[in-house]
DNA sequence: AGCACGCCGACT
DNA sequence: GTCGGCGTGCTC
């Protein structure tokens, strides 16, 4: 290591550049900590402007672009090996520029806060003792004046090695201390391999039917493969992960299961937790930092033999990959909506791929994206048509609101078919995707209504608690008594939420339960479990609530699901609104009938005649996405049309705008707008003004990925280097949700 | 992003 | 006279 070219190393800093940065790893600080490294993957401590900082080193070599003199010396290396291997650090590098977000950033990013904080890695191996040359060649009784120390060096020259816990129970701390003062004994440390499991199953796996059967036959344990599980609710998706994990396991390798949100753990963690004998970590925003970096640990070290998380578990390092499980892939929640914008399904696929690996992607109502993968053969098709057991496809029915009056958006039909459901000793599932009292408050008199002030939006009325609400900002008031343009007193609340029609179906049925599940019911902890407790006793209830209701949970005796609106979905301007509401929906319906008792689901709606409703109802989701898979062909949109969006926001009205405008220029003169690469834009985002901001986007689409790419490499350069860049809040947002 | 530097208005 | 607003430049 003495060489005279100098170590140069290229890192990776934890800032909003999309740069690295080289500094000089000097021969002192090699020789300060020799078990260090200064390779890629281990982390350094650096000043960085005048500021400490854990940066990423991601290039070795004894040459900088920078002039040489002017480097920097690095301040301590940190890490004895790799945070990561090789080849995942490189997809994570690949990530970082596929989603155009600054590289510093995006890496520090995946990593357990404390190991980004500089926090050292946790040790993984164990320390043992043995005797030193000089300690070998001591005499039997040498120590005699030191009866402790002749014990502990007898010890070792029997033994060999000894853990440094069983020394330490045995004699004391200070015993070792002199010892290894004296050059008798030494330290080293031993690697613990992960044991291997001998009894996998801790329930046996369950019978599965020809569909199911068929399914797992189809998937290879070995090699890149990826699947689209696509199983309607009920169809027994969970028994085929379990038992691919199980295959996986029995390879001796680790599972990395994606579930979409937190509150959906538990369950799942119970699940897998029954069925084997293997140790499961999971990752999600609920951990400590310390627990995060405890399951990440166990992870890359192979501890961990199933790891289950939300989104960012993706990251996670595993010593000895075997398969990648990915439920629910149609969810939302799977695309980080801010900063790093990265999808975990997507990453997933190209990780199986890296790791050589089968990736299992499940849903009920896959997104037109992978749909789109199957047909193009990218992805195998896996479908499971028929409910598991006995149970039956819901029976699906439009109630016409056009024709029904309603009451707190139940109409009597609605309201006649809970009063029987309830009759038969059956549960209902109310679902209205509004929380709160009402959406709007208006005055009666002089048309005034409760607006925000921060945003682009109404202020929810929050009766329970007496307040309007801002569900996009949070902003909140008292419910004032007068108008406060005209000071009538005539504020009616317009609209209908879930508080409201939760009060009128328990006036209704006031000897039934009526519960309420949404973000503001579900605010308490445990108060969702006290719920799904009282619903599993299976006596009459009604519960009503919001989306999140749809996922997930088993409700064996829910026979009726009654959608209260489902119009929001079908006049959205967002390209992807008829995806998704058809995946809401058929979410929704698929809570119910899981028992044995046929299920009945009615759709409250203005529009009955709507052909994408009929097509959902009459043919189900699979031809209707079918459907709308074709239109976005017809009008080349994802997934036959690669698609990005440049956001901007700013407290000043012009400036967003502005920046865009500018944006597209700089844009055009890199790549003019042509057949395969086209510019929409800037318009407005979707509410323009948002938390006392006003958004616009930029949208940029291209027939092929590569073109999108490069343009927007060096769009981003250039707009980050442009001052007026510091004076708006930007970002690049690849493959967008939502617009 | 942070953080420093520098240049103008309005205060104890 | 100084405190502090934010426009500008820089980070190996």
């Amino acid at each position: 290591m003495s060489d005279l070219a100098p170590l140069v190393v290229r890192i990776a800093v934890p800032s909003p550049l999309r740069r690295v940065f080289d500094y000089l790893v000097p021969e002192h600080v090699l020789k300060d900590n020799p078990e260090a490294k200064a390779e890629v993957g281990c982390r350094v401590l650096v000043t960085f402007g005048r500021r400490e900082m854990t940066g990423l080193i991601v290039g070795t070599g004894t040459t900088s672009e920078f002039d040489i003199n002017k480097l920097k010396p690095v301040g301590r290396l940190l890490d004895c090996s790799p945070l990561l291997p090789e080849s995942l650090f490189n997809l994570f590098v690949w990530a970082a520029n596929y989603y155009q977000h600054p590289i510093g950033d995006a890496l520090l990013s995946t990593l357990p806060t404390l190991l980004r904080k500089g926090d050292p890695l946790p040790e993984t191996s164990r320390r043992f003792w043995q005797l030193t040359t000089k300690g070998k060649g001591l005499g039997p009784t040498s120590l005699k004046g030191a009866p402790s120390q002749q014990a502990l060096t007898d010890e070792l020259q029997n033994k060999g090695k000894v853990d440094d816990a069983q020394l330490v129970a045995a004699y004391s701390r200070s015993i070792l201390s002199a010892l290894e003062e004296k050059k008798l004994i030494e330290a080293v440390m031993v690697e613990t391999p992960p044991h291997s499991l001998d009894n996998i199953l801790k329930e046996d796996a369950l019978t599965l039917d020809s569909g199911q059967q068929q399914a797992i036959n189809s998937i290879e344990d070995h090699g890149f493969n990826a699947y689209l599980l696509d199983g309607v609710t009920g169809s027994g998706k969970t028994e085929i992960y379990l038992q691919a994990i199980e295959k996986t396991l029995r390879y001796g390798r680790q599972a990395l299961v994606l579930i979409p949100e937190i509150s959906l753990t538990p369950q799942t963690e119970k699940r897998f937790r029954d069925r084997f004998n293997a140790p499961l970590v999971t990752l999600h925003s609920g951990l400590t930092d310390k627990q995060r970096l405890a399951a990440w640990m166990s992870a890359k070290t192979g501890d961990a033999k199933i790891i289950l998380g939300t989104r960012s578990a993706i990251f996670t390092p595993l010593r000895n990959p075997g398969v990648i499980i990915l439920d629910e892939e149609h969810d939302q929640s799977y695309k980080q909506q801010d900063g790093f914008r990265y999808s975990a399904r997507d990453l997933g696929v190209i990780r199986a791929r890296q790791e050589d690996i089968p990736i299992i992607l499940g849903s009920a109502t896959p997104s037109l994206e992978s749909l789109n993968n199957c047909e193009m053969g990218r992805y195998k098709h896996l479908l499971l048509k028929h409910r598991a057991g006995n149970a039956t496809q819901p029976d699906w029915s439009l109630i016409d609101l056009k024709t029904e009056r309603t009451e707190a958006g139940v109409s009597s039909s609605t309201l006649s078919a809970i009063k029987q459901t309830i009759a038969n000793g059956h549960q209902v599932l109310v679902f209205l995707n509004r929380r709160g009292f009402a959406p709007a408050m208006l005055c009666h008199q002089c048309g005034w209504s409760a607006d925000c002030h921060h945003c682009d939006s109404r202020l929810t009325v929050h009766r329970a608690r007496s307040r309007l609400i801002c569900h996009h900002c949070d902003y909140q008031q008292r419910i004032p008594h007068l108008c406060p343009n005209c000071q009538g007193a005539q504020l009616i609340a317009a609209g209908e939420g879930t508080e409201r029609s939760e009060a009128y179906l328990q006036q209704c049925f006031p000897d039934s339960k009526v519960l309420r599940v949404d973000r503001d019911s579900t605010r308490k902890k445990g108060a969702m479990k006290e719920v799904f407790d009282t619903v599993d006793k299976g006596e009459p209830c009604i519960l009503i609530g919001t989306q999140m209701l749809s996922k997930g949970h088993h409700f064996a005796n829910v026979t009726l699901v009654a959608v209260l609106d489902a119009d929001s979905g079908l006049f959205s301007p967002d390209f992807r609104s008829h995806e998704r509401m058809g995946q809401l929906l058929t979410q929704v319906a698929g809570r119910s009938g899981r028992g044995t008792i046929a299920g009945r689901v009615l759709i409250q709606t203005h529009q009955p005649q709507h052909p994408l409703l009929e097509i959902l109802i009459e043919k189900g989701y699979g031809y209707f996405a079918a459907q709308l898979l074709s239109e976005r062909e017809l009008t080349q949109l994802p997934p036959f049309r690669y698609m990005s969006v440049i956001r901007a926001e700013s407290e000043r009205a012009n400036e967003a705008e502005a920046f865009l405008r500018m944006a597209r220029q700089i844009a055009e003169s890199i790549s003019p707008p042509t057949p395969l690469l086209s510019y929409l834009g800037p318009l407005p985002a979707m509410l323009e003004k948002r938390a006392g901001r006003f958004r616009f986007v930029l949208q940029v689409e291209a027939s092929k990925r590569s073109l999108l790419q490069s343009l927007l490499s060096a769009l981003a350069l250039q707009l980050e280097s442009h001052k007026a860049s510091r004076r708006v809040r930007w970002s690049i947002d690849v493959d967008p949700q939502e617009l």
